[in-house]
DNA sequence: CATTCTTATATGTTACCACATATATTGAAT
DNA sequence: ATTCAATATATGTGGTAACATATAAGAATG
């Protein structure tokens, strides 16, 4: 489904610290909009997706269905690979 | 831009050996709105263009753009089946 | 040529996104 | 509890995609 990919670009923008606002604002729309967006409340146009996305440093790719697995694959590993320790020692206990 | 993404749809569609009307047939929309659409002369909203994808067996996938090339180098080859060698001597880009 | 297949334009109606603006809700922090 | 930030809802207008239908332009085929 849809709301699925849309869902994708709320947790980019999470994952790059920015509100709504902020978001809305690079766009050119106001937060109200955004909010509608990710929602999924309204069918966006696909330009205003394709922008949303590049403003996330997002590119939206068609990928052939056969392929689709392994490009899955090449992506889980999560953005990219400057981030995190590949594993964390599992520390059980109290991590709030 | 926006209208590159589109030219891959009706690349996929001629790829696939369908018509406009074929196309519009399995989506339910008159030939006349699909010839519109890969003209890029509507912005079409995003439901009607995951679906578009979906029929010519492409996926949408948003990929961060430090992982595009990579994306995108493994895509290179003809889309067809997993029946190509993993890997290849290194040579790098190339791109379409 | 004529005929068929494919694609491009044209016109009109309806539905709904884009946008503005305002307000409400949630949530965190002090 | 009272801010203040972030997100969610609400209402309204204008533009345009979605859709139907019709026809014209191109491109092949016989």
């Amino acid at each position: 489904m849809m709301d699925n990919i849309i869902k994708k670009l709320r947790a980019a923008r999470k994952t790059k610290g920015l509100t709504q606002s902020a978001l809305g604002a690079k766009m050119g729309l106001p937060q109200s909009h955004i909010s509608q967006i990710e929602a999924g409340k309204i069918d966006i146009r696909l330009s205003s997706f394709l922008e949303m996305a590049r403003l996330l440093d997002l590119e939206t790719m068609l990928v052939p269905r056969s392929l689709a697995p392994a490009v899955r694959s090449m992506l889980s590993g999560d953005g990219e690979e400057a981030s995190r320790p590949a594993w964390q020692p599992d520390n059980e206990e109290k991590l709030s």
